[in-house]
DNA sequence: CTTGACTCCGTAGTACGGTACGGACTCTAT
DNA sequence: ATAGAGTCCGTACCGTACTACGGAGTCAAG
């Protein structure tokens, strides 16, 4: 099976040699194989892992949560009702951010649109949109 | 026209005090007014625009992006292509990120469903689902 | 008119997520 | 055989976004 270096692993996912080191540190992604020399050896699916890691920080998740996303599956050791429960807790999180970057969306598109109208508009459109949730507290 | 303290601002809106100081030294919120005493007056729509930086943290965006995302308006300083241009991109930014999102959710449910199934299943099924692009890089 | 909570300011420290350095070793190509 | 690029490791440093501290002044309730 074709393996890769470092090197090669960090350009393909797009990110520094440095930062697989970091996030093997972190316990991102496991420990590879070594050659003799104690080079890392690194399976290609290692690519996705690290491009995935890379997407959810870019979505906002902290690196916490990206490895307890990484870390679902089903798993003998885990009851089916455990690993239901907490994909449906991140289901919910990603649902939410969803909304609220949907929510964005509209605010720049009436914004975008409010252009061709008359004069100037509101002070800050964008902030029309986002509030609903959480206005009981306080 | 009812004002807020600095305190009041910072708990309506779910942060800390220092919080709301580190913003207007970032220039994301305005020098509020002051009393004579120098205590800072806030309005009460400073409460969502703090909302508004707290939640696009929250989806990803860093604090030099908010910034660019509160200061786009229609403004006669600007003309009106330049404001549409601006918001095209952030709204192509903001598509881009709901759709890695919803990736993520199908990657879940998916989980979730095959939880009922068999045995275990791939070794980390989120992984499945989130390529697309860029694989054509490297 | 005091007392306790709040605010002022500047500066220092923290947590997170990398990023750089440097001296030694290894690999590949010529 | 050797040069040049890549890798090893530990440690130190960096930018971002807060968070805490401390000493002085302010405010509102009793």
């Amino acid at each position: 099976m074709e393996t890769l270096t470092i090197g090669e692993l960090a350009n393909r996912a797009g990110v520094g040699v440095e930062t697989i080191r970091f996030y093997e540190r972190e316990g991102l992604i496991a420990e590879p194989k070594r050659r003799p020399s104690g080079y890392r050896q690194y399976p290609t699916e290692a690519v996705r892992r690290v491009r995935f890691i890379r997407h959810a920080k870019e979505l906002g998740f902290t690196l916490k949560e990206i490895s307890e996303l990484l870390s679902l599956r089903v798993d003998p050791e885990r009851t089916c009702a455990d690993v239901r429960q907490r994909a449906r807790t991140k289901i919910e999180s990603i649902e939410a951010k969803i909304e609220s970057l949907a929510a964005m969306k509209v605010a720049l598109e009436r914004l975008a649109a409010s252009c061709n109208g008359s004069g100037p508009t509101s002070e800050c459109p964008i902030l029309e949109e986002l509030d609903r949730e959480e206005d009981a507290r306080a």
